[in-house]
DNA sequence: ACTCTGTTTCGACGTCTGTCGATACAGTCG
DNA sequence: CGACTGTATCGACAGACGTCGAAACAGAGT
C-alpha cells in the first residue's frame, strides 16, 4: 500500500472485503468462528452470543462467505464455516506499514 | 481474534475503522497519502486522480479522519493528511491468523 | 478591502444495507 | 412417509451511504 498507489481494480476487491468486515456482528462471528475448537464452528454455535435474529446471522455469514472470507459445509443436519486464512494474511499485509513509512520518522 | 471471541464494544470499535476502508475510493485515498512523498499529501494531490467531484473527496477523507486512520492539518492555503500507523497496525494485528488455528492443520 | 484559490459544509437524491417475520429447503429419525 | 430440527431464501421496511451542485469558510496576494 506505501509503494504503488493501489490501482482501481485491487482497490475495488480489497474494498469488497472489508465492506464485509464493516459490521460488528460479522467481526465478531469471524472472530467466533476462528477461536473455535478445531478452527470450524457450526451456525447452531454462532446464533446464541447475539441478539439478532437466525435469518440474520444467516445473512451476514452470507456476506462473509461472498467476500471470500469463510468457507462453508454442510455435514449431515448442521452446516460448518470456517475462516480462510490467505484472505486474511491479505488484508493483514495491505495494512502494515513499514515504520520507516510513518510521517513521524520521515 | 483467535483466542477471545471479540467483545461487542471492541468489535464496535474495529467495525467503524473497517467501515472507512469499505469503500474503493477510500482505499485508494489512504494509499495514495502513505505512497506519497514525505508521508503526507494535500487534497490538491488527492483530486486528480478520482473521477468524483472535490467535495465527495472532502467527504471521504473527513469518513478516514474521524475514523481515526489519517490525521489532517492546515499549513497556510493547503489541508494536509498523512497516515496514523498506530491504527492500521492495530487493524493489521488483529487479522493475523496464527497458522496453527487454520483449519487446515487441525 | 477585494478577489482568487483551496477546502469544507449543506441539502437533496437514489441506492445499498441490516433487520425482521414468513416461508422454503435439507437431512434425520421415528 | 411424515414430522421435526437446522439453515437458507424471500419480501418488505427504515435507516445509512455515496454522490452531486451550491454555497460557506479560510488564507494569500494584490
Amino acid at each position: 500500500m506505501v509503494r504503488e498507489p493501489l490501482g482501481e481494480e485491487a482497490a475495488a476487491e480489497l474494498s469488497r472485503m472489508f465492506k464485509a468486515l464493516s459490521d460488528p456482528i460479522r467481526l465478531r462471528l469471524l472472530s467466533l468462528i476462528a477461536s473455535h475448537e478445531g478452527g470450524e464452528a457450526c451456525v447452531c454455535d454462532l446464533i446464541g452470543p447475539f441478539d439478532v435474529s437466525q435469518p440474520t446471522i444467516s445473512h451476514h455469514l452470507k456476506v462473509l462467505r461472498e467476500a471470500g472470507l469463510v468457507g462453508s459445509e454442510r455435514r449431515g443436519t448442521w452446516v460448518y464455516y470456517w475462516v480462510l486464512p490467505e484472505a486474511l494474511a491479505k488484508l493483514s499485509a495491505l495494512l502494515e506499514i513499514p515504520a520507516a513509512s510513518a510521517k513521524a520518522l520521515a
